[in-house]
DNA sequence: CGAATTTGACCGGC
DNA sequence: GCCGGTCAAATTCG
């Protein structure tokens, strides 16, 4: 990473803040701080759902009139809520780690006087805190859930209130890892504990989840211009370049991935920068174009993985998303790909959604299909059509989804104006640089043998106010997985020059994963990992969103 | 014959 | 000049 070059300058945001670099650097933190927060609340839901645990057995759920969570789905939560929190612990570490290499960035402690800006928990003091996955894991096989510092609504009680979770400053003392808080033997009597063997899937509750709560700040950071980041933290251009569009929105930034450049093997990364920063995404000039550019400059990209299957229409040779007014207006031949791409755009008058479908060179049933903007034909027509879309459902758990169980959703209503992409995005960002940075801490380095997994930073905000709103969030939601899902194959792709590896893991995919595996499959299982939560969202329960949190029916 | 698809030129970013 | 997205004429399909 560059030194030196970093001018902290003033910033002038959508939001009407002025923000510099490292009052933004300090924002991320302060909201991957909160996110672990809510993280370790979701985690202490988790256990006090969990069957079999006491107090809060299925005797007092039932006699709270709550039924039973599935186990498999308790399990499959809990180890991506792990892998999720040790991917944001690597976010902080490596944010941390950045800061403490630019001297040019004041620490976050110097940084008090941020205007507009929430008080930051880590803006007076900066205190070394033990890991919450210490605190949480070792008790889980050690101790009676009684002694957890949730209460049975799943708030963290007083000593644990969101906020009291501050991040490393020291490099030295950055990393807590899985390893140092609890073994692979530990998690894994966890797991058994938790989710006995064999348990099947009973009844239907909701579930309500908290909400993240993170939108506005997520909005502030994506609107904001960052003109004095270095190259690889610039949401924009040229190393050192002040974004070249101020008109930028969250959703039209462009944006640097870590290493993309000095990593050969990275071309999804690449492509996929490519892809929002090609004009094909942006306006060109024109009448009718400036009447469409904040349209189109608010136009959401989304990767998703989709199989051909039997049941699709084999004369248009692409999976079949649902929705039946795709009109195919180009064909383009990819470098260093095997198979053109195609582009299709919404057949109804004054719709502008559009997507590129590509299938991928490892296995040519599989599509990569990037959607482009949102549906702005009626909600109702898009009603009519069903969405299957997602990738290799067919060998996840069976017991995930009662066979009889109508899994199709909605249609998807694709991702709107100032959505979770750029959210997205950044956390890509840190976990890439997480993940592909040679300069790891020491403590970090314990964890390469306990690779996290799979990262959900940005999620859990209420966004949609219309009447798809329930669908629509299970979209998002879908989307977001979907770019966990390039996330997992990008990592792995950076992370590891080992192709036959990779391959495997598709192969394990294939074959579903053993979720306990994963320490040993390191990386690659980051693509399986977020399969299986794209699976289990997609087809073992609906989710819809309320006041601010996430309802999940199962 | 109209709709859908294909194809190559064109365009702008890099 | 390369690349990928878009346009629109040409072609194919039903």
């Amino acid at each position: 990473m560059e030194k030196g070059n970093i001018r902290p300058e003033i910033l002038r945001t959508r939001a009407g803040g002025q923000w510099t670099s490292a009052q933004c650097i300090q924002k991320v933190e302060e909201m991957i701080s909160r996110a672990i927060c809510q993280q370790e609340d979701l985690w202490g839901m988790l256990l006090i759902h969990s069957p079999g645990n006491v107090p809060f057995d299925d005797s007092i759920r039932e006699a709270n009139g709550e039924e039973s969570i599935s186990p498999l789905l308790l399990k499959a939560l809990k180890v991506k809520l792990e892998n999720s929190m040790d991917w944001c612990h690597l976010a902080l570490c490596r944010l941390k780690e950045i800061i403490s290499h630019s001297s040019s960035f004041p620490s976050p402690a110097d940084s008090s006087e941020i205007t507009g800006l929430s008080p930051s928990p880590s803006s007076s003091t900066r205190l070394k805190v033990p890991s919450p996955l210490s605190a949480l894991r070792v008790p889980l096989s050690k101790e009676p859930l009684s002694s957890y510092p949730f209460t049975n609504t799943g708030r963290l009680q007083n000593e644990w209130s969101p906020g009291s979770f501050l991040f490393f400053n020291e490099a030295s003392q950055s990393m807590p890892s899985r390893a140092q808080t609890c073994d692979g033997e530990q998690l894994q009597e966890s797991a058994s504990l938790i989710v006995p063997d064999g348990e099947q899937q009973q009844g239907h509750r909701f579930l309500r989840l908290p909400s993240l709560g993170l939108d506005s700040d997520w909005n502030m950071l994506a609107e904001a211009q960052v003109s004095d980041l270095p190259a690889s933290l610039s949401p924009r251009g040229a190393p050192g370049a002040a974004p070249t569009e101020a008109h930028q929105s969250s959703s039209s930034c462009q944006f640097n991935l870590p290493d993309a450049s000095d990593n050969g093997a990275d071309n999804e990364d690449q492509s996929l920068v490519t892809k929002l920063n090609s004009r094909g995404l942006r306006p060109r000039c024109g009448p009718k174009r400036d009447r469409e550019e904040n349209d189109e400059k608010n136009a959401t990209v989304s990767v998703v993985f989709q199989e051909l299957k039997p049941g699709d229409d084999t004369k248009k040779g692409i999976p079949d998303d649902g929705h039946r007014g795709w009109k195919k207006y180009g064909n383009k031949t990819i470098q260093n790909s095997n198979f053109c791409r195609g582009y299709y755009k919404c057949s109804m008058k004054d719709c502008r959604a559009k997507k590129m479908v590509q299938p991928t060179d490892k296995n040519p049933t599989i599509f990569e299909v990037t959607y482009v903007g949102s549906h702005t034909c009626s909600s109702t027509s898009r009603r009519r059509h069903r969405s299957r879309a997602t990738s290799k459902t067919t060998t996840a758990p069976t017991n995930l989804s009662p066979p009889d169980q109508d899994t199709r959703r909605p249609a998807p209503p694709l991702p709107g104006a100032g959505d979770i992409l750029v959210q997205t995005k950044i956390a890509r960002l840190l976990k890439n640089q997480a993940t592909c940075s040679t300069s790891m801490t020491e403590a970090a380095e314990t964890t390469t043998s306990t690779q996290p997994k799979s990262n959900d930073l940005g999620s859990a905000e209420n966004r949609t106010t219309c009447e798809d709103q329930l669908e629509g969030k299970s979209w998002h939601e879908n989307h977001e997985l979907s770019d966990v899902i390039n996330d997992s194959k990008e990592v792995a792709e950076d992370c590891s020059a080992d192709q036959e590896n990779f391959d495997q893991t598709e192969n394990l995919y294939l074959d579903q994963i053993s979720s306990r595996d994963e320490e040993e499959l390191g990386f690659h299982s980051f693509q399986s990992d977020s399969l299986l939560w794209q699976e289990i969202l997609s087809s073992s329960h609906r989710e819809g969103w309320n006041d601010h949190e996430l309802q999940v029916e199962i």
